[in-house]
DNA sequence: TTGTAAGCGTTATCAC
DNA sequence: GTGATAACGCTTACAA
């Protein structure tokens, strides 16, 4: 293993100014700094992660806690992990995953990254000793990183009208909590510019549960109808139930999800809908986490990433 | 935070009698164990892993490298990915994650867990400087842990016979490796032994295809055919091109995918399957990697794990 | 069986 | 701007 001290003997300089040359590069004049730069080079010098976490009293290591239950959203974390572990790759930092919360105290962490926090959790989360970042907006003042919900169901509904589309109906998951709100108010706005009323329905966030309820209200659904669905879950079984009942989509009724990750590609007629960058969240998650931890904690704010619509077989083209 | 001296301290010992408390503790007498451990206890003591890793040479970093097309096998690698971590959480280990094997020489790690491996990478395997552990069958006698496909399929198929379809076919991957082999050869055997001829078609895993080819190849199925697949990926494209042409599930066909992975509850009707038993595959290969590294590179075999049927719509009950 | 001393590779601190 | 020294928390090797 090649050490800091065999880039110094190389370079004929002493380990601090190899070390600085790596944490703090503009303390070292240019000359000595390209020295010590070539002889990593040729030396292949890479650092001991272990040793420089211990001496900066760090850890190298961040917790991702996903608070939901895994068993239904898994194609969806994937993607997000693999962003965060990319982000945290470029910074030799290692992951360690938790599905529950008791097991955050076991072992040592810089900082944690969370997902599926809802409102109640902001109990514990004031407690958290180390810097953290949410993943998904929260109206508590937490740094998070989310996708721009409200302008995504904006362009869906925009979509939607565009397509000439009479009645435009919002299928939505019945949580109270801000991701929703703020899709059905980029649902709300648009349609209000318009000049048409809204119409939203909250369901649990399930295939069948959204099957069901179209199947249940189908007399209510003139033809000429899209459905705007919070999720690519729902939106599928509005699908399977408008097949179901002889609808024929897109002519006479359109479907629109929300989130983009596997399920819409699996479904038939494949989903237009709108699609989170999930792999960029991820990679801005651990970005911001790791700036927090090297600014000590400090706020970072919100981060808003727009989505784009994937225009696919279940709208008119 | 509380370090080995202080706990040292209040236990009235050395700092070497924890550490051995730690990590030998067969070689510390009863007494001053308990007085140790107590000390521990009240104390709240957690090791600081990167002053042990600095010390034992460890970066106590795993690097779990995916070498198939993400896209395709999110929800699979989710459940893996979280038994994986499972294990090393219990010895403080934490995760990289990697896509492509250029990445596996960024960064420092104690070894690998890799996925996806065919037959090709064993060029670049034989290489590798640290231990590793291979998840899927492989026939170059590197150490693996997987589901046992054969007798996974011969579950499958024994299950078709006794539910009395007639013709049974097996619906497989088009791949040259060996988890495909044993599946065929599960089902292969059952067959025999009940003087049936195996019929054996090989697809693209994907769902469209096998959808394609049972639609291509319609006429040559009988009624009371059940169709073994190798994938909950073809079996829902096998579903779904039978329901198109009108046939009845699972009357007159009967459909048993393979994985029981996010895909076989999404589809409907809900399909049967063979389930893998994921989590706990990524737990063992946790388990075999750390032991490995622990007896520095020593061989550890093969691990096969009976996967269990999962009796739901696609057959007859 | 237990304790002492040295060292793992890095960075912070304080001289120069 | 650069270098010597100590320190981070732990384990290995050796001495008692």
């Amino acid at each position: 293993m090649v050490t800091l001290s065999d880039v110094a003997k190389e370079a004929n300089v002493s380990k601090m100014t190899v070390s600085r040359v790596i944490n703090h590069p503009e303390q070292v004049t240019k000359e000595l700094r390209s020295l010590v730069e070539k002889a990593m080079k040729t030396l292949h010098y890479s650092p001991n992660s272990a040793a420089r976490a211990l001496a900066k009293n760090r850890t190298n290591v961040v917790k991702f806690i996903i608070l939901e239950n895994i068993d239904t959203t898994e194609p969806y974390y994937m993607n997000l992990l693999f962003g965060i572990t990319q982000g945290l790759n470029r910074h030799q930092y290692a992951l360690q995953l938790l599905t529950s919360v008791d097991e955050i105290t076991k072992g040592n962490a810089d900082g944690y990254i969370i997902t599926g926090a809802r409102s109640s959790d902001s109990e514990w989360l004031d407690k958290l000793d180390k810097p953290f970042v949410l993943f998904g907006e929260n109206r508590y003042g937490y740094d998070y990183v989310d996708t721009d919900n409200k302008i995504g169901e904006q362009i869906a509904t925009q979509y939607a009208l565009n397509k000439n589309y009479q009645s435009i109906i919002f299928i939505g998951i019945n949580e109270k909590e801000a991701f929703e709100y703020s899709r059905e108010a980029g649902y709300i706005n648009t349609l209000q510019s318009h000049n048409k009323v809204p119409k939203i329905f909250r369901l649990p966030n399930h295939s069948h549960s959204a099957q069901h309820f179209i199947d249940e209200h189908w007399k209510e659904f003139a033809h000429n109808t899209c459905f705007i669905c919070a999720s690519d879950r729902l939106a599928t079984g509005v699908v399977r139930a408008i097949i179901a009942k002889g609808g024929e989509i897109p002519k006479d009724f359109g479907v629109i999800g929300f989130d983009g990750i596997f399920l819409d590609q699996v479904s038939h007629p494949k989903l237009t809908t709108v699609k989170q960058p999930i792999i960029k969240l991820g990679e801005l998650l651990s970005d911001m986490l790791l700036q927090k931890i090297s600014q000590s904690g400090a706020q970072q704010g919100e981060l808003l990433i727009e989505p784009t619509l994937i225009k696919r077989d279940t709208t008119r083209n």
